[in-house]
DNA sequence: TGGCTCGTTGCATCCTCTGCAACGGCCATT
DNA sequence: AATGGCCGTTGCAGAGGATGCAACGAGCCA
């Protein structure tokens, strides 16, 4: 809606790829090169931008305390975290929690027993939403106009044989995964990978997050992750209740 | 230098400090409603800001995924990765890795053996940057103008009896931290935990991350900290090594 | 129902952003 | 050492877009 301010913001994505010159975002704008100029130097008073000692701009600092903040002001992750590290401590398989927002699922939490090394490195990133237990759980709270306006506009790429094909299969999976109230994402994703999951309601009954539990099926068959459903289900209504009490507004 | 992308990244802090919504945005910003709409308008579309249900704008999703792939673009923390696991594995503490950036000092990874919960937590937060060892290392490489025209403008706070007390202080303890090429925070922050940290250079000799292994004196005294002091060099100098080779500019 | 607040829209005015051209520093080439 | 090319930077005039105003409309409460 403000050409020059949507111009500055593209210049972020593009800084994502990877380190830049001056030409190079100028060009990718299409805009002069001292136009580029002042965006790139206002971007970097915010500390949005970092001019690098080859004075090639990158992305700065204050992305990361920006994010960081953002984070926290998720009130869901700060309540569910203690019940996601109990369950891992139970049955000791990587548990994420995740949200929806704007036509995307992002995982805000992960909690990993087994390799705690490089934790964040999932967290922010876009979940497979077409095949992913939590993605599933999200969508399928939406209105069935909402979802199948979503449906229509995703794509479905084969990971795996198991991965959802197409529109038609993934509003028949959300309808399922409505009713009864729990999704699984069975290697859908990854072909040795299974995980379930289940939502995490606010006062209102709407699902605000959801949880799920990722097992490869080298340690756990599907069978198997699938009786664990009771105690994930569990934590997740556990995490609704506070949620809900809590819930000032 | 562009009044119209500096106001609408003048939002961005306003919101990480919480929710707000239209008139409190166009008040702070001290411009009429429509104007700040707009703004706000093109941060949604980027996917920086986010609006809930009851209308208010948040911090959005997209701010996760570029400081996510920002974390991604710095090629020393893929390098030194390993490493840092290697040394966690020997000596089990907590080890951090940071670097500076526009007068900041940022955790950019961290590996912790016995609490691997809320990893993240730290990261992309600023250092605590009078007292913590990797800070002193990445300032004690700066030029001296530079060290003595941030130090000036440095506040110092008393975490404890221990803490760098002033900018003369502070200058002096770079000094013996650039001449001895490691450096220490000995309960500076925290009464109870003791840090020792190295440097790690580029091809030109240039500091351009450090490294630190941080320790409760409950659990090992100062004294025994220091004498981890060896592998905790060899380290650095090793990712040193590797980051100066692959190093292609 | 009426009045209030808050978000939204269309529009004329004026500001500010834009692109041009020229400068200067840096590096490589001869 | 001199030259040419490349890239970042600056000042400026013009034009295009951002701004604030005023009016509308939706939701809420009394």
């Amino acid at each position: 809606m403000s050409q020059t301010v949507d111009r500055a913001l593209s210049i972020l994505p593009l800084l994502a790829e990877g380190p830049a010159d001056l030409g190079q975002v100028a060009e990718r704008l299409d805009v002069h090169k001292s136009t580029a100029l002042r965006l790139l130097r206002t971007l970097h008073e915010h500390g949005l931008v970092y001019r690098q000692s080859d004075q090639r701009y990158r992305l700065g600092a204050r992305l990361f305390a920006l994010a960081q903040e953002a984070v926290e002001n998720l009130d869901v992750r700060e309540i569910a975290h203690p019940h996601l590290v109990e369950l891992n401590s139970k049955i000791g398989h990587t548990v994420h929690l995740a949200v929806y927002e704007e036509n995307e699922v992002l995982y805000i939490d992960k909690v990993e027993s087994r390799y705690p090394v490089r934790m964040y490195s999932r967290i922010g990133k876009p979940v497979a939403i077409t095949v992913a237990a939590v993605a599933k759980l999200l969508l399928a709270d939406l209105s069935e106009p909402e979802r199948r306006a979503i449906a229509e506009k995703l794509d479905y790429p084969q990971y795996t044989p198991r991965s959802t094909p197409d529109a038609a299969a993934f509003l028949k999976e959300l309808t399922v995964v409505r009713e009864q109230g729990w999704a699984t994402d069975l290697g859908g994703h990854e072909e040795s990978i299974n995980c379930i999951g289940a939502p995490i309601r606010g006062a209102d009954g709407r699902v605000v997050a959801a949880m799920s539990v990722s097992a490869p099926s080298v340690v756990v068959t599907a069978d198997e992750l699938l009786t664990l459903l009771p105690v994930v289900r569990r934590t997740a209504d556990a995490i609704s209740r506070e949620y809900s009490g809590n819930a000032p507004t």
